[in-house]
RNA sequence: GGCCACGUGGCGGAGUGGUGACGCAACGGUCUGCAAAACCGUGUACCCCGGUUCAAUUCCGGGCGUGGCCUCCA
């Protein structure tokens, strides 16, 4: 089965290797990244989990050495700047060394948080500002061949050059003119052209330019990045479904009038967006929620990495996700599960339901939902034998191991490392020294009633078991004897 | 105001022109000193109103609801 992606552009799932053009020892993608200002929230951590599957995907379709993915930087805007300027004056530093500074940081907290979520690097992750100089010859050529003219020190992208200008969000130019409600700058041609360059005061962050000390505009970053690292055409342009109107309507604008028409991307993939309990995330609702803030405390727990990205990816891509602490606690009962069968380094690979699923547009229900067949395939076959169940370190038999096998495989390509997750859970609980210690106090503890038990003192038993309990650790009273987990 | 998505059981969430996956929760049972776990089993849903069709949750139209874009917000 091939891989079969939904593309904006056709508005159906388009084969991607059957696309004119497509090389698969040179598979090419890229995602818009974050503007560096603040710390980055729950959902911008969606396009970050979602296309880093679909980068594990590929790699494994095609080869890690055929895969490029590039994700961006953008590391000079209006919003970095105002901050810089607060900083600046507060600090008593220039606003381009507050601007690198902030920039510096939160790019690095941003790389911090996407990788507690269990990310890969992608291959390249330019910065802006290392690129401004493609930029402003990019915008040099879209003037010198007519698509774009020089105004008041902006330079503005003529979008009635541009006969197909709207094909991404199909919105025709003339309807896009008449339901605007911008108050349009005077000297723009045409309302709807848009800022390739503009420019910049002494006390804002500039660069040389044929058209003055300037900026450029956000639009123009991509089209130079992806152009400089992946080349004129590349396989799949990614992002939130947000920036599909202006921002990548305005990529392809610019992109392909830079280079005699070619396409920029084959596959433009579009995520859904994220709500916070039935409502749009905002600052000003109260219901901003941070990766960091999730990570380190929200609603008294401190979520693993993997369970948000699990939580994540129980919805399909495309589809509107609700985040709630709901889907959190669904998420971590359902790797508790799964971690008891999933503690092996897999020798074999996902099973190719998984796979088949992942491969047909990114549907990760579908691929969870094969997991669970697993588990239940790996369950069913130890309850047979009793003394080899329950426990996570059990030995498996070989009917078992395939499936327990696969399941683990499944979750490592998903990104899960189930193997970190147990541990990590009991970190959170601040039992860090109990973690280490555990298992022999548990023994014992266990012995100890065992004992109590046999001895018909039901008591003294019970005892033991409540201040386990107490201490967060639940027994399990099998046929094989007593087994133990951490509750969560 | 214009354009566009989405609306599946208590919750999460696939999918389909004709017996509606899967998971959690619930319920019954086996087991068990009790409980939990495990295992077996069970029930419940396709927003509303029209239309097309032998047949619609699935296609079309309208309505309602939620959300997105049109304001360099993923």
């Amino acid at each position: 089965m091939s891989l079969r992606l939904y593309n904006t552009l056709t508005r159906q799932k388009d084969d991607l290797e059957a696309l004119p053009g497509f090389d698969p020892n040179n598979v090419r993608m890229y995602v818009c990244g974050p503007t560096v200002y603040d710390y980055a929230h729950i959902g911008n951590a969606r396009p970050v989990i979602v296309f880093d599957v679909l980068f594990r995907l590929l790699r494994h379709l095609h080869g890690e050495d055929h895969v490029t993915y590039v994700r961006n930087i953008t590391d000079i805007d209006d919003k970095i700047n105002a901050r810089a300027a607060e900083t600046a004056a507060a600090k008593g530093m220039s606003v381009e060394q507050a601007r690198v500074e902030i920039t510096a940081q939160t790019a690095q907290q941003y790389l911090d948080d996407v990788t507690a979520l269990g990310c890969l690097k992608p291959s390249h992750t330019p910065r802006a500002t290392e690129y401004v100089a493609r930029m402003v010859a990019m915008i040099g050529e879209l003037v010198t061949k007519g698509f774009a003219y020089p105004a008041e020190g902006h330079v503005l992208f003529d979008v009635s050059k541009k006969a197909d200008y709207g094909k991404l969000s199909r919105r025709p130019l003339d309807e896009m003119i008449a339901g605007a409600r911008v108050e349009v700058a005077p000297y723009k041609r045409n309302p709807m052209d848009f800022v390739l360059w503009k420019p910049s005061d002494a006390a804002t962050p500039g660069w040389d330019s044929p058209w003055g000390r300037g900026r450029p505009g956000w639009h123009i970053e991509c089209s130079a990045m992806g152009e400089a690292l992946l080349g004129e055409t590349f396989d799949i342009h990614g992002g939130g479904i947000d920036l599909m109107f202006p921002h990548h309507e305005n990529e392809i604008a610019q992109s392909e009038a830079a280079h005699h028409g070619h396409a920029l991307a084959r596959v433009w993939m579009h995520n859904g967006f994220l709500q916070v309990e039935g409502e749009k995330m905002a600052k000003s609702l109260g219901n901003f929620i941070t990766i960091r803030e999730l990570l380190s405390g929200w609603r008294g727990y401190n979520w693993p990495g993997e369970v948000i990205r699990f939580a994540m990816l129980s919805t399909h891509y495309r589809q509107p996700i609700d985040f709630t602490q709901s889907i959190l606690e669904q998420a971590t009962v359902t790797l508790r599960y799964f971690s008891t069968f999933g503690f092996y380094e897999p020798t074999v690979g996902p099973s190719d339901e998984f796979l088949d699923a992942l491969k047909d547009d990114l549907n990760t229900p579908r691929a969870i939902a094969e997991l669970h067949r697993l588990l239940n395939e790996a369950r069913g076959h130890a309850s047979n034998r009793p003394n080899e169940m329950s426990k996570p370190n059990a030995m498996l038999n070989m009917e078992t191991f395939t499936a327990a096998n696969q399941l683990a495989a499944g979750l490592m390509f998903l990104g899960i490392d189930i193997r970190s997750y147990d541990k990590c859970w009991v970190e959170n609980q601040g039992r860090e020294s109990i973690a280490q210690n555990l298992e022999r106090e548990v023994e014992a503890a266990i012995a100890a009633r065992a004992a109590a038990r046999k001895a018909k003192d039901f008591k003294e038993s019970d005892r033991i078991r409540d201040e386990l309990l107490a201490k967060g650790i639940v027994l399990k009273d099998g046929p094989a004897g007593t087994t133990w987990e951490v509750k969560r």
